[in-house]
Formats: structure tokens, C-alpha cells, sequence
DNA sequence: AACGTGCCCAACCGCGGCAGT
DNA sequence: AACTGCCGCGGTTGGGCACGT
């Protein structure tokens, strides 16, 4: 069927957001929510399709967004549920509380792939069986970035982003940084932390049943956040007491039942399962050398 | 200091799915 | 049932930055 154009492109500006274009529509969604994307620009005074509204939002101006590294954990995790998802980032990106699906797939093409690649390409076939009785005995996946990844992360660079950002003032803390949530892993399993816990009240705003299965969407809840005050986050945000824990710990288990992994393990049990995933995935050159 | 190269990531594009009419 | 409009997803692109020479 013929389809409409997202947006009449005549006069609509594209390219980067200005702060102020940035300013208005956190103002308006703060205000009214976003219940059409398409209208919103209109009724916000922006010069913008409706489209690249909800873009910008979902994948920057959103309170609940967590900037930064991805940890160890967290790229462990993208590996494992890639490898059951498919190319699904979205569906991922529910596992992966404050990340965007775009991010993971940055995060996947510019990190993750080339790694694995690298990796299965250094090691041939061979190792699968001798690497798995190292793992046992090596330490586990550490904060480690890959080589590639050289850059200081944006997120370090506070000033360039919340130049940007006028309203998230606060990015959320890195995640090489400890988590005050009680997330974090034993000093012999990793030396990184856990993902942080996020709070923000859940809710799935996705129709695809499969994501509800899997749960644990931070999605803000229109309803509630368009009434509420639009704090700046900081990092009290993320150590409140009244943020919702959605460690590892709990993705873990969820993760777990779904995946058939044990699903009342210790967290060094925990650690094993994710090292076995990432020797399968290829991955444990990183780790050997850990 | 200037230039070239490679990488990262924010943003765009087009399509599919779903809901409403 | 057919059509329309909107939303969300995944793939791709290109501007800007960092690093090497």
C-alpha cells in the first residue's frame, strides 16, 4: 500500500539537536506526555517530524537513560542474548535496564562483533575444549574493554554531553563505577561492578508478548512521569532507596529461567554460567588474560 | 602544528506490525 | 476485508572527534 511519509520534509529541520530544540521537547513531554509522536512537534513548536521527536527521546533525553561504558557484565550479557535473539535489540535493550537499543547495537557493531571476530579468528577452532577447562580456573570477565575501545567514553567527557543535554544534568554513573545498590559482584568474581539498578517504575510499553515475557523494560511510565516533577538525575538518582533494584542479580534469575541456566545459583556459580556462554561465543581471550 | 585516517555514535531511513475506521 | 495512520524496529550513514604520522 502506498505509504505516507513519516513527515512533509519541507521546512523540517534534521541533523543534530540544538539545546534548545532539546529543551523544548523534554519541556513539552514533561508537560503532556507523548501520546502522538506525529503531532507533538506541531504542538511543541518544533521543527521536527514526529519521528525524530521520539528518537531523540527515547534514545537521549529520557530521565531513565544510563550513560557511559558498558561493563563487562553488560557486554557478557549482550553476547549471550544476542545469541538467543538474533539481531532483536529491542529485546535485548529490556534485559539492559537505562540502555537503548541503538546503543547495544553501537555497542555491538563497533565492540562486540569485531571482538568475537578477532577472537575466533586468533583462535581457530581448536581451543573450544582446552579453553573451557581454563575458564574454570581463569578469572572471570573483568571490566576490560577491548582494545578498540581506546577512547576515553563520552560520558567521561561530562562537559561536552551535558552541554548537550541541558536537563540531564547528572549522567548516570559510569558504569566502571561502583554501584551503591548492593549490586555489585565479589572482588574475586570481577573486578567490575554490576549494571546499575535503575529507578524507574516499569512498565512494558511493548506490544511484542515475548518482550513482556522477558520483562523488565524500563520504560518510563508516561502516565505517572508526565505528572510528576522532571528531577535532574544524579547520582543520588541511582542510589536512592526508593530505586527499584533491577541488578544483574535479578535479570540473572529471570534471564536464568528462561534460558534454562541454573536459576537459584550463587553469584560465582553465576559467574561460571556467564563464562561459559562467552567461551562458546569465542570470547575468552579477554578473559585469559584477566 | 598540520594533515590524514579510523572509529564512534547520534540520527536518519525504510519497512513491518498493529490498531482504528 | 480493505485501507489508513502511527509506532517501533533494525539497518545504515555521516559528522565529529581522537589518534597517529
Amino acid at each position: 500500500m502506498g505509504r505516507a511519509p513519516c513527515c512533509e520534509k519541507e521546512g523540517l529541520r534534521r541533523g543534530a539537536w540544538s539545546p534548545e530544540e532539546d529543551e523544548r521537547l523534554v519541556a513539552y513531554i514533561r508537560q503532556h506526555g507523548h501520546p502522538n509522536w506525529r503531532a507533538l512537534p506541531r504542538q511543541a513548536g518544533l521543527l521536527r517530524c514526529g519521528k525524530s521527536c521520539r528518537l531523540r527521546w527515547i534514545n537521549y533525553l529520557r530521565p531513565d537513560i544510563k550513560r557511559g561504558d558498558f561493563s563487562a557484565d553488560e557486554e557478557a550479557l549482550i553476547v549471550r542474548l544476542h545469541r538467543e535473539l538474533g539481531n532483536r535489540w529491542s529485546a535485548i535493550a529490556a534485559q539492559l535496564p537505562g540502555r537503548t537499543d541503538n546503543e547495544i547495537k553501537n555497542v555491538w557493531h563497533t565492540h562486540i562483533k569485531k571482538r568475537l571476530e578477532e577472537d575466533r579468528e586468533a583462535a581457530g577452532g581448536r581451543r573450544q575444549q582446552e579453553d573451557n577447562k581454563k575458564a574454570r580456573k581463569s578469572k572471570p570477565a573483568a571490566a576490560k574493554r577491548s582494545a578498540t575501545a581506546a577512547k576515553p567514553p563520552k560520558a567521561a567527557g561530562a562537559d561536552d554531553d551535558s552541554a548537550q543535554r541541558p536537563f540531564l544534568t547528572a549522567s548516570s554513573p559510569g558504569l566502571s563505577s561502583s554501584v551503591s545498590s548492593g549490586v555489585t559482584f565479589s572482588a574475586t568474581a570481577t573486578e567490575s561492578t554490576a549494571a546499575a539498578a535503575v529507578s524507574v517504575s516499569v512498565s512494558s510499553g511493548d506490544n511484542d508478548s515475548s518482550h513482556r515475557q522477558l520483562g523488565a523494560k524500563a520504560e518510563m511510565d508516561m502516565e505517572s512521569f508526565s505528572s510528576a516533577e522532571f528531577p535532574p538525575i544524579d547520582e543520588a538518582f541511582w542510589s536512592s532507596p526508593d530505586v527499584v533494584d533491577m541488578g544483574l542479580g535479578a535479570m540473572d534469575e529471570e534471564l536464568a529461567g528462561l534460558a534454562g541456566a541454573p536459576s537459584s545459583s550463587t553469584r560465582d556459580e553465576d559467574m561460571a554460567f556467564w563464562l561459559n556462554m562467552l567461551l562458546e561465543a569465542g570470547d575468552m581471550r579477554d578473559l585469559s588474560v584477566l
